[in-house]
RNA sequence: GCGCCCGUAGCUCAGCUGGAUAGAGCAACGGAUUUCUAAUCCGUAGGUCAGAGGUUCGAAUCCUCUCGGGCGUGCCA
């Protein structure tokens, strides 16, 4: 089923078009205003000025040209020329018994025509490294731009680009061999070969330090960043231990936060660091690199530094080492060439949008790429009630496993505050969805590109656009499906004798034209990789359904209202659920 | 210096290719519960959209300037 929006700007369009022989968009949106209707089209107002015609007397020839009787009353003429349409009843009871009726579960959405094959670029941690704050906006919104995507149709291709290659490895290999020695001459069998790391934050802190302070194992660390480089066996298995030990680290933080993309798609920059040579030397083959102060350079065009100079693109160091942008190359080419990605989505912060912007640019130039390809998706920083960046009380990173081990912990004295009748798993595991999903949902709550302030009391709190809100709203639902036998209500059958709906009450109404929209949010938040579009639509639809729960009773209504209104539930229900689930991943519970 | 982003109610934020009287939530105030979960609902109050110009029938949105904030700007990622 194609969005009513869709339809209406395709219908308008058409009508413009007779009417004035010119193609301009009708620009359908959701009306600003129940009392203006429902849509509202505003192209007509552009397209009279463009034609110096009076718009007031325009939208007449259109709306007269228009047939739209299937779905709305007469359009309505209003102000300057705004054509303002109210969807018929009639037509919304159609919609919602196709939507329940879609077999596949995909709510009467349709898959996109032309599926692209879209490589996203997320969450990226470091090894050796602790997840932090920082790593919560690229992992969860990447997680969402792939579930939105895939849900459309598209082709997804995941890939955690994870910093697992680079200079820093000299130093920590260094670390791991020395400790792994001291632990074989303790005669510590059980710790050998896998050494456990129990703190990375500690462990690469110990390694820096030591790099910095002590001059004889800085001569270990280079010894070890030649041997990684040589494919030296020994320098590899400290390499691979260290790998292993941080992966798990990251692994355990997926699954806190029920994220399977960034899990299952562990690519990182180590994979591509055979082809790092073959870059730099094709880059000059073809002329685009250059020396420059012992460097080897592109300037792209464009772009300039302090001085108005040509600014470069780094691509190997004075020492012959590669950078990240060598690697970035590497792995566009690669996911062109090898995953035949039509498109590449980067989800970093807005921070790295200088050196990405130079980067496309420069692997349009080797022709590696198209520059339209390839879209980098910023997102701004976590801050906390300072304003300032999100750190602990002593100047630290927050470490993301405390952020959320928190988060569930807050939200487990709510649970036991309100329900202390439930069984301890029951409320573990209400817990566990609050608390997490309350992270998630504050973060795709905000505009995506904005800064925002990290607040446990505000994304816990009962009322406003917060998961627990959601939440609720979905749980009252379902009570009310758990009630029904007892009311002597068999759900199963009257949805199932439902031909048409009877929808009278104007909760009724606000709430079966809010459900149709589910379709037209979702291309919109894909359109705009927007995951905010989609927690304000489902608020609005949790605020209808409260309403609708508040004046029209469910259970006790009459024989011929009933059906509709367990329909509703019904849908709205998985409407929430598909939302918060499939689309944010945000655990539903059934009880709260 | 240059580039990018931002400045909307006391606070936290929406506002989608320019559209009608700029919207939510929190906090404040008033009301609703013998009723399917009150972790709810309904209402009141609160704004010179940083400021000044410009384009337009129409500007929070586009252009110019000013002020204020953040980030980036050659060998970290």
């Amino acid at each position: 089923m194609k969005p009513v929006i869709d339809i209406l700007e395709e219908r308008i369009s058409a009508a413009m078009m007779q009417v004035t022989g010119q193609k301009a968009p009708a620009i359908v949106q959701a009306a600003k205003e129940a009392k203006f209707g429902d849509y509202q089209a505003n192209g007509v107002m552009a397209l009279a000025k463009n034609l110096k015609t009076n718009p007031r007397k325009l939208a007449e020839q259109v709306v007269e040209k228009l047939d739209l009787n299937d779905l709305c009353e007469k359009p309505e003429i209003a102000g300057p020329g705004f054509i303002n349409l109210r969807l018929k009843p009639q037509f919304l009871s159609d919609a919602i018994l196709e939507i329940n009726a879609d077999s596949k579960n995909h709510l009467g959405i349709s898959k996109i025509a032309q599926p692209k094959r879209i490589v996203v670029d997320f969450s990226g941690p470091n090894i050796a490294k602790e997840m932090h704050v920082g790593h919560l906006r690229s992992t969860i919104i990447g997680e969402c731009l792939c579930n939105i995507l895939e849900f459309l149709g598209h082709k997804i291709k995941p890939q955690n680009h994870i910093g697992n290659w680079g200079t820093q490895f000299g130093m920590l290999c260094a670390l791991y061999s020395r400790k792994r020695d001291a632990a074989i001459k303790r005669g510590d069998k059980k710790t050998f070969p896998y050494l456990p790391i129990k703190d990375l934050d500690a462990f690469y802190k110990e390694a820096s330090h030591l790099f910095h302070t002590n001059e004889e194992f800085a001569a270990e660390s280079r010894e070890a960043i030649a041997g990684l480089h040589k494919g030296n066996q020994i320098w590899i298995s400290c390499w691979n231990e260290i790998i292993r030990a941080s992966e798990q680290h990251f692994i355990d933080i997926y699954k806190k936060l029920g994220i399977i993309y960034a899990e299952a798609n562990i690519r990182g920059e180590s994979f591509y660091k055979d082809m790092l040579p073959n870059i730099v030397s094709e880059l000059k083959e073809k002329g685009l690199a250059v020396e420059s102060d012992g460097a080897v350079c592109v300037f792209p065009e464009g772009f300039k530094d302090k001085e108005g100079n040509p600014l470069p693109v780094i691509i190997q160091k004075s020492d012959g080492a590669f950078l990240y942008a060598t690697t970035d190359l590497a792995a566009i080419r690669y996911r062109v060439n090898e995953l035949k990605a039509d498109e590449i989505i980067y989800v970093t912060d807005a921070r790295q949008q200088l050196h990405f912007e130079m980067v496309f640019t420069v692997a349009e130039m080797a022709g590696w790429a198209k520059r339209e390809m390839l879209h980098h998706v910023t997102f701004g920083s976590v801050l906390g009630e300072d304003g300032k960046p999100l750190k602990t009380r002593s100047g630290e990173n927050v470490k993301l496993k405390d952020l959320l081990d928190e988060a569930v912990q807050s939200a487990s004295k709510i649970v036991e505050q309100k329900n202390p009748e439930l069984s301890k798993e029951e409320k573990e595991k209400i817990a566990n969805a609050v608390g997490i999903g309350a992270v998630k949902y504050a973060d795709y709550s905000n505009n995506r590109t904005s800064d925002y302030v990290f607040s446990f009391d505000k994304m816990l709190a009962m009322d406003g656009n917060t998961a627990p809100y959601m939440q609720y709203a979905y749980a009252r639902i379902k009570s009310i499906v758990r009630k029904a036998p007892e009311k002597g209500v068999n759900v199963e059958q009257e949805l199932q004798g439902l031909k048409n709906l009877n929808l009278t009450e104007p909760d009724e109404l606000a709430l079966a034209k809010h459900l149709v929209r589910y379709g037209e949010i979702i291309e919109s938040a894909a359109a705009d990789y927007k995951p905010n579009y989609l927690t304000a639509y489902l608020y609005e639809l949790a605020q209808k359904f409260s309403s609708f729960y508040q004046n029209c009773p469910v259970l006790i209504a009459s024989p011929d209202k009933r059906p509709t209104r367990l329909l509703l539930c019904d849908l709205t229900a998985r409407t929430i659920e598909h939302g918060l689930k499939n689309l944010l991943g945000i655990e539903v519970v059934e009880q709260m």
